[in-house]
DNA sequence: TTATACTTTACTATGTTTATCAACATAGTA
DNA sequence: TACTATGTTGATAAACATAGTAAAGTATAA
């Protein structure tokens, strides 16, 4: 089991978009790409879907870009990974099987999961990163 | 994110090896694949994974099959799962992302669901499908 | 009107899941 | 020993999902 790269690459986007929150300017992709090592090509496609889903808005034309639709405070980990990742049961799960021992510990399991990321927000992330970068002074 | 076909299958095949702990007998696959209803071809990819991981042991030839191991309460989810399913972290966190939030947050992620499933042995595992079973009584 | 940046569609590569088949090993029997 | 029924092992390939690329289309500020 793994976390996929997508489901990663929509984290770190919107913690970009979190950072510059709540200015007016949006951020363009290729911003977004860079600050965060995504790459373009792809990151366009999560963008869209991140929009679809509620959790950013766009500008087109010069100047344009995308930005927060809600304050970090209000975004929990657990809804962008809920959203983008999609359930923990297995896909193959039949409705017979549902009755089924495993059905029920993965439930428990995905319940585990969400009571971490409840508590996680954007807000949060925002100052452990700043820990981090400033501790390691990484990046330019 | 999910848990993958396989990782549901091993457990549930593992499940089935227990219900017969500590007989003596053998169970041949088709047995497993019919009472747990995992597509026999792709089972024997899984048992043979299994054997590799030092968690069932095979033997040949007339009223061959596989066994379990060790005592089912002696076996975890999670180890099982880790065996199985590898690790949570996104395939592609470099070095230098690895310093990143998001590696410590699916680190701590991971942490969670290790501790519930650390609580789970396949002994617990057979008594909540008897529960299940007895109330049901789904399968002939 | 034009440059810019988002939007949409189509395509390629890679990995996972599942199915098929031939080769090999073992136990029982004569 | 040799034969045979039964079952494991391993290689291969089709079907599908995920990850990433490319480029033409569309909206908007200047």
């Amino acid at each position: 089991m793994r976390i996929s790269a997508k489901c990663d690459y929509a984290c770190r986007a919107l913690t970009a978009l979190a950072k510059e929150w709540p200015n007016k300017k949006p951020i363009q992709i290729h911003m977004i790409s860079q600050s965060q090592d995504i790459p373009m090509r792809y990151l366009v496609h999560i963008l869209i879907q991140l929009k679809g889903l509620g959790l950013v808005t766009s500008t087109r034309g010069k100047a344009g870009g995308y930005a927060l639709l809600r304050a970090p405070k209000k975004i929990t980990l657990a809804e962008v990974m809920r959203k983008v990742c999609g359930p923990l049961l297995p896909r193959a799960s039949s409705a017979a099987k549902s009755e089924s021992v495993f059905a029920t510990i993965w439930k428990e399991l995905e319940g585990a999961m969400s009571k971490v990321l409840e508590n996680i927000t954007f807000d949060d992330i925002l100052k452990k990163a700043k820990g981090i970068d400033g501790a390691i002074n990484y990046h330019i």
